[in-house]
RNA sequence: CUGCUCAUAGCUCAGCAGGAUAGAGCAGUCGCCUCCUAAGCGACCGAUGGGGGUUCGAGUCCCUCUGGGCAGACCA
């Protein structure tokens, strides 16, 4: 598509002597399209010219050349300089590409560049509830998005399988598994097992030492922990993939922490080579106070057995080798934030290229809190993952049956609707926020949610169906299209493509969440005010295409955010 | 105590690396289905935590205060 961006740049640049890619930054879009499409704010040369800003506005005006096939009109308001695109070209520009492309919004910007991106990584043995929904899906989405835009994508689910916590729980195992019936309600059994160690912990340090100690057996291959520690880690994953599977979630790698086991000598001995390890308080760890990080990062503890960041570390190593990455994503809540300074710091002393280290970076994002505070697995005050999609299905259905009773497939669109609107409901909002569960507002199905989207879908669906065959490109008059409501869907689905880079330069997918949502909205009015199914057959064709374009557009989005699209609802 | 982070309408959130009159949804009140799905559309109601500063211009950047969250060495 034309870039009009860059060609007002252009010939602002040939008008000033401004070079165009400062320009581009400075060139914005006006919130109210009654100041145009595009506006050049003329208030910073004022100082270096010695002139008002509508002065020198009315001096660029004058002397740059713009085609009227391009730009309907340029005016200069205040000290603004308002650019108006040429309302047919954009129909014309955004109907080819539409249809030029078999999958619009695919490009090949992220050619050859690797993305690894870290998401999901529940901990085995513990339930997979709502608090892990965030990373799931927000690493879905970037990986989708990151994928379409040409990227080669790695998705890794670098499952919580090692550590202390399996120590813990062998040792109630020994303890007491013969209380216990792992095979009805694995987790759920479990996770009694590990509440009551932990509350064993508490009492007697001794016992506490017993599970460090369990663990460093581990880490030495012992027949017995490693026998147990399997079949925790077998029993778990079949209860997340149950979970997995309702949302759909799909991962390159499943190498957990536990894969690392290996891997983590060489990373000792190349920090003990760089003389930054030292002893403290009978750990070995690096000191970071230089990089302005107060706690030092322990590599190897008081017993010798390692720790996360260790495991973190041998995971870079890897990473880069493997998968030569330019960029690392971990979406990892921001309760981690130390633990990633850390290891990042640490990893530029691993010797590997600046690339990676560069390529390190934390998507963080906030906590799923109860409105009684905290969720913790230990007080049992959580709610698991499968019961809220689960309900979500049952709401979605319930509704089914009483607006739309003889709809066929109820059971899947039910669960279409259901698991979008709990996706939707989790992206929906910039990632670094909390978010205090509640069921009614995670089960919404009304106002800017997952299945407004997907209602808006379906509604280009049946209005396509109804009027038959889809118009040729060629039988379109634009002319039809240049009111306002079809305006306002143009501009913006020649965003779409703007708005995926977008996701990708934050990490940041409520980007497209809001996307998705103004242009349901941009739809829902067209519609409103527009008949399309109408007598007059070159209004009718310029109308269904436009409807196509807008499916069309919101299943690929939704799809990227990992919401499925029912045809009907 | 220290570091990080958040603060916009009754509630949940937008606000594009400072730009024109701060936008939505939910809740509440009211209106719209002989017409392509009313899970929709429209109308009303209603807001930048306090104080400084930088700037032609600050919700946005800096300082400070207040309030919430998270983290701070052998959990991950």
């Amino acid at each position: 598509m034309i870039d009009f961006k860059d060609i007002i740049a252009k010939e602002i640049s040939k008008a000033t002597n401004i070079s165009e890619k400062e320009l581009e930054s400075y060139i914005e879009k006006p919130k109210d399209s009654k100041n145009g499409d595009y506006a050049f704010p003329c208030f910073r040369l004022a100082k270096e010219l010695k002139k008002a800003p509508p002065a020198i506005a009315n001096e660029i005006k004058e002397k740059i050349i713009l085609d009227e096939n391009i730009m309907d009109k340029v005016e200069v308001v205040g000290g603004y300089l308002n650019f108006y695109i040429n309302k047919k070209l954009l129909a014309k520009e955004v109907i080819e590409a539409v249809d030029k492309n078999e999958e619009f919004g695919k490009s090949d910007i992220g050619k050859g560049k690797n993305i690894v991106i870290d998401y999901s990584a529940p901990n085995i043995a513990k339930p997979f509830h709502i608090g892990h929904l965030r990373s799931t899906v927000i690493g879905a989405a970037l990986y989708n998005i990151y994928k379409i835009l040409g990227y080669n994508v790695i998705g890794i689910n670098h499952l919580g399988d090692y550590g202390t916590q399996f120590g813990k729980l062998i040792e109630g195992y020994k303890l007491w598994g013969n209380e216990y019936d792992l095979d009805k309600d694995p987790i759920g059994e479990l996770t009694k097992i590990y509440i009551r160690i932990n509350e064993l912990c508490k009492e007697d340090e001794k016992v506490l030492e017993q599970c460090r100690y369990n663990f460093k057996l581990l880490e030495d291959k012992d027949e017995y922990c490693t026998k147990i520690w399997e079949k925790f880690k077998e029993l778990s994953l079949q209860e997340f993939k149950k979970v997995y599977d309702l949302l759909g979630s799909e991962f390159d790698s499943w190498n957990g922490e536990a894969f690392y086991s290996d891997k983590m000598p060489e990373v000792i001995e190349i920090l003990q080579k760089t003389g930054k390890l030292q002893k403290s308080q009978g750990a070995e760890v690096i000191n970071l106070e230089d990089k302005g990080i107060d706690t030092p990062c322990i590599i190897k503890k008081s017993n010798g057995s390692t720790t996360y960041a260790t495991r973190d570390l041998a995971a870079i190593l890897y990473r880069a080798r493997t998968y030569d990455f330019d960029k690392a994503l971990y979406v990892v809540s921001y309760e981690q934030t130390l633990h990633f300074k850390q290891v990042f710091e640490v990893a530029k002393l691993l010797g590997i290229d600046k690339k990676y280290t560069d390529g390190l970076e934390h998507v963080a994002f906030g906590m799923v809190l109860l409105p009684s505070g905290r969720m913790s697995t230990r007080a049992g005050n959580m709610i698991k993952l499968e019961d809220l999609l689960n309900e979500a299905i049952q709401r979605a259905k319930e509704i089914i049956e009483q607006k739309n009773p003889e709809l066929e497939d109820k059971d899947d669109v039910a669960k279409k609707v259901g698991i979008g609107a709990v996706i939707f409901n989790d992206l929906a909002n910039s990632r670094i926020k909390d978010e205090i569960f509640d069921w009614d507002t995670a089960l919404n199905f009304q106002g800017e949610t997952g299945p407004y989207i997907q209602y808006t879908y379906v509604r280009t669906n049946s209005v396509l169906q109804k009027a038959g065959d889809l118009p040729k490109v060629e039988d379109i008059n634009i002319d039809y299209l240049v009111d306002e409501y079809s305006q306002n869907i143009l501009k913006l689905v020649y965003d779409f493509e703007e708005t995926l880079k977008q996701v990708t330069n934050k990490e940041e997918p409520s980007i497209l969440s809001r996307y998705l949502i103004d242009l349901a909205k941009a739809y829902s009015n067209f519609y409103n005010e527009n008949k399309i199914i109408v007598e007059d057959k070159d209004v009718q064709n310029a109308r269904l295409y436009l409807t196509y374009i807008v499916g069309k557009v919101l299943k690929t989005g939704a799809n990227l955010l990992g919401m499925e699209m029912p045809n009907k609802m």
